[in-house]
DNA sequence: TGTCTTTTGTTAGTATGCTAACTACTGCTT
DNA sequence: AAGCAGTAGTTAGCATACTAACAAAAGACA
């Protein structure tokens, strides 16, 4: 008789720990008016530019689809704004607003508090450990 | 300046594998009707019998709110019924259909054969190591 | 016993994800 | 040049998540 235990899966466990990191990410940008995916959005049109939304939704892992509705949320927020590209009148590139730049460093330090804080009492080589046997276990279900 | 790189961020990685393992999960489901939160749903309903809503909910890590409409779909599709706890009028027990049980032994095969896969090439201690640092990353979100 | 608090489940509204079907445009091929 | 395949974005419809506000019932306690 199959047994499925979900306590033992990888794949519940690393749904858990997304689901804690987002929820601390949420609270700590409550003030922003940014939700968890639009900080991941900026993240990449801050450190990256303008960008056509297909980029944006590779880098997200997401689809085109679901990267429609994004961006008309930082458009409507004020957060992006959707450009034509000269070269190519398919695209349309996704720019951030002076506003994002502004606000996105102190956006990106609560970031970077809570990995600190995520990783406290782990050491450098366990969270290696980590993310190479993730990558490994993705690798597996492709 | 601050400059969150989230492809760093064990968060983003377990939301990587997350979705790996429910993309494979929901493809070999696909001919069984149920998705895969209801497979998880299931899991937990066949192993423990029935349950009140809020005792599935906390399995699920979900809250009352988005349980109420996953059990909506359950009893829709016929997967589940949601019956009177005799002891106290405010609970409806969840309760599997005689379908579910019947279809439960194929569904979790899928379940195990894709850990199986996921898990190929990783040793048991390397496993050990992710579950019990993903484990320590969530207490130290709390 | 009568009220106050807690617990359980629900509804409403929003954000996010997916697939499938569609439009507009580019670019290759003949 | 004409036609056709591929690419970028959109829309529609659904499933799933959340919070906030609410209703019904149980439990606690003056």
């Amino acid at each position: 008789m199959p047994t499925f235990n979900p306590l033992e899966s990888i794949g519940f466990h690393c749904n858990l720990t997304f689901k804690a990191f987002s929820a601390e990410l949420e609270k700590r940008l409550a003030g922003t008016g940014v939700s968890r995916v639009q900080f991941m959005a900026l993240a990449h049109l801050v450190a990256l530019g303008a960008m056509p939304q297909k980029d944006l939704a590779e880098l997200l892992s997401i689809t085109s689809a679901s990267t429609v509705r994004l961006v008309d949320r930082l458009v409507r927020d004020g957060w992006a704004e959707r450009t034509a590209d000269p070269e190519d009148r398919r695209i349309k590139l996704i720019t951030p607003t002076p506003k994002a730049l502004r606000a996105w460093e102190e956006m990106s330090s609560h970031a970077e508090e809570i990995m600190a804080r995520a990783h406290a009492g782990v050491s450098e080589e366990e969270i290696e450990t980590v993310k190479s046997v993730l990558k490994k276990v993705r690798e597996n279900l492709l």
